[in-house]
DNA sequence: CCATTGACGGAAC
DNA sequence: TGTTCCGCCAATG
């Protein structure tokens, strides 16, 4: 398991499944460094198209940045997740549980 | 090898 | 209560 955080949070990301969302935090605290936060949002960033990037939020439920919200709100509403009028969604009813099956 | 960046998180103001 | 700043780590140039 010599794999790069890069290659680590395609994993977790990859294991979320339809109708659940998972905060950049939490897979970083997954991977055992609560710290690297910022590394997975990065590797988010290199995120390839088989990669379900938009189930990945912020831990304030809100989404990054606003290019990719309208994209990022429209696929988890396609996937289940409704939209608050904040402008978040209910991360605590749709946050993924890690089973650590990765 | 050094400097910069980056789709974050939490603490401070 | 809202906004701003710093810190953190890894990858890229």
């Amino acid at each position: 398991m010599n794999l790069s955080f890069f290659a680590q949070v395609y994993e977790i990301v990859g294991c979320i499944p339809e109708g659940k969302v998972a905060s950049y935090g939490q897979i970083a605290c997954i991977l055992d460094c609560p710290r690297n936060a910022r590394v997975v949002g990065w590797a988010m960033c290199q995120c390839p198209p088989d990669l379900p990037w938009f189930r990945v939020v912020r831990s304030d439920g809100s989404l990054a940045n606003k290019d990719f919200y309208e994209l990022q709100r429209v696929m988890l509403e396609a996937e289940g997740i409704p939209f608050l009028p904040d402008g978040s969604i209910a991360m605590e009813t749709y946050q993924w549980s890690p089973d650590f099956q990765a």
